[in-house]
DNA sequence: CCATAATATTAGGAATAGCTAATATGACAC
DNA sequence: GTGTCATATTAGCTATTCCTAATATTATGG
């Protein structure tokens, strides 16, 4: 029962083919590891979480007083969101509209989902 | 159509019934958030996902080689895991084996969910 | 045109994250 | 006991994160 030294894995490159499930190129496990810091930070999972909540597109405007950090932090905060493919923005006038992305409403019930099994 | 400039939430405290689907309380905010950033590291990540790839539980020293940190860097990585929930630890004699929880199954596969529907 | 409102961008700083290297702990073999 | 292996902990350093404040940008209204 020795634990055996053999080197665990090596999954470079593409998507090698290998054996158990499915091995992450680095792509992939990149792209989550984006997803998921883009998601934990208050700030930016308090706005997603607002934003999701809402019915339809939230205006950043509204977004703002609610969240308790500056105009700019908010900004950056919907910036990254959106560089992350979590939200969606529509420019109408001087505003900006942001609604949740499929990725993120996944992201958000599977979040759900743990805090249901955890906590009761 | 002007923006409404009413403050929007004010979720604080204990949850509160409120209008549409679930609104979070600030604590239960706070663990999503802990959760999120636990995972969202290259080097948890791939801890989580070379656990949950193997069959059964995977010991530390199994891991080390995998991931490209020192061995110090990996019990760290395995601790803040273990301390958000996403890895159980099993002591036999010198070796910690390590196995996935449930919470970290249901994160995982919503990720691999949402790699599949956007990229195919 | 000018003023203003909504948002974006930038520079800069304090706090934190994540690493290495070294050291400590704890279990086993002898 | 001593020596060694697997892991944990610590100190310290650098890089990054996340913010504020200030400054652009862009759209609208007069």
């Amino acid at each position: 029962m020795t634990p055996k030294r053999e080197r665990y894995h090596a999954t470079s490159a593409t998507e090698s083919c290998c054996s158990t499930g499915h091995r992450l190129s680095d792509a992939e496990l990149a792209a989550d590891v984006r997803l998921l810091a883009a998601a934990g930070s208050e700030t930016r999972y308090e706005a997603l979480r607002l934003i999701a909540d809402a019915d339809g597109e939230v205006c950043a405007c509204e977004l703002e007083p609610a969240l308790a950090v500056s105009q700019g932090a908010v900004s950056q905060a919907l910036s990254r969101l959106r560089a992350a493919g979590l939200v969606t923005r529509r420019k109408d006038g001087r505003w900006r509209y942001y609604g949740v992305t499929p990725e993120a409403e996944r992201l958000l019930s599977a979040l759900d989902e743990i805090r249901e099994s955890t906590h009761e």
